[in-house]
DNA sequence: TTATGAGTTGAATGGCCGTTCAACATCGGC
DNA sequence: GCCGATGTTGAACGGCCATTCAACTCATAA
């Protein structure tokens, strides 16, 4: 009987990945705008309808997508500062995992960018954004005063991450993918 | 005649100064995926069926929308730079024009991030952007060409737009309009 | 074999979108 | 005072959207 519930368990979240996964690649290809349910179910290869189950919602759908994207970034940010040892080395490798090739790509790059312009518009999203936002500068901020005055690290703190995100922005907006992240770490 | 014509043409000019106005304010506070023409009409006082008549479809009003505001910061940035002598003024220019608290409010910021996240998708929005980015980038360069050793400036360029793309983004993001600009000159 | 129920379907529904267009207002030239 | 052009309206239209739900599938339990 826990057997079956926990089977349960696996095959919801695994049709649920499955779901995300759809409607990352649906934003990424043809943009928020014109990212349509019966389009995501289309990729998925399922009912428009099954969405109500697993979602609610399409607001739901895009939600769990958007907490999907950020849960990724942050393990991938967790295992890295793992390895790293010295502050030196944790800062670095927060910057690294910002502009890691594998985070950076084409396509999660675009639903990134999609998904914040409807942040300002959105409770949901913004409420998921800040978690994930609060966390990276914490992180730095925590590393930082390791190795520059108290007073100094709150403001080198935003600096860098502002230049991950500049960096990121202009890189995906202008469409090609140079090693800039190299350049970052003057 | 001519008279009347040039009237015409300033009272064509003044409508659809007016519309792009109204479509800014609709994207600013309800979002792209919101922004109907109705709301716009409404905002504007007109008939939805006039943005037909000025704009051709939604698309062109859109379009028209971007290039107006592309074409105010170009503006902006022009006054600024035909007042900066020295290079290290003409830089300085750049930065604060782009983070200058007039183009940098909420509403206005909103708007630039809706678009950028359609920019990937929509052809006629790239080449727009593409026009105003290459501008900023050259005058960038430009100056710098001239207190820093030739193969540095193109990175540099990058780098300090990098930086204001991404304080930008950041502040717009969070909400709270810090005065990060002035540590952006470090 | 049959009954059960979770998982899934896809056609139906109602609503709102962008677009169209015949009709209407406004007004300077005759 | 009439006319034609210019500018504008707003109801009508077709289409596509998210959402719903009765019906279906198919393991598994009895």
């Amino acid at each position: 009987m826990a057997d079956i519930a926990i089977d349960h368990r696996d095959a919801e979240d695994i049709r649920r990945r499955q779901l995300v996964q759809a409607t990352i690649e649906s934003i990424a290809d043809v943009g928020f705008a014109a990212c349509t349910l019966s389009d995501i179910a289309k990729r998925a290869g399922v009912s428009p309808g099954l969405f109500a189950h697993y979602f609610g919602d399409k607001d739901g759908l895009l939600e769990a997508t958007l907490r999907s994207m950020a849960a990724r970034l942050g393990r991938a940010a967790a295992a890295r500062l793992r390895a790293a040892r010295r502050p030196r080395d944790r800062i670095q490798a927060i910057i690294d995992v910002n502009l890691a090739s594998e985070e950076f790509d084409r396509r999660t790059s675009s639903v990134w960018l999609a998904f914040w312009g409807q942040v300002i518009h959105s409770a949901r999203f913004k409420r998921v954004q800040n978690i994930y936002q609060r966390r990276m500068l914490s992180n730095l901020r925590h590393a930082l005063k390791q190795i520059v005055p108290h007073g100094d690290a709150e403001p080198i703190a935003i600096g860098i991450s502002a230049m991950i995100d500049g960096l990121w922005l202009r890189a995906t907006l202008s469409g090609d993918f140079e090693l800039d992240s190299a350049r970052a770490r003057a």
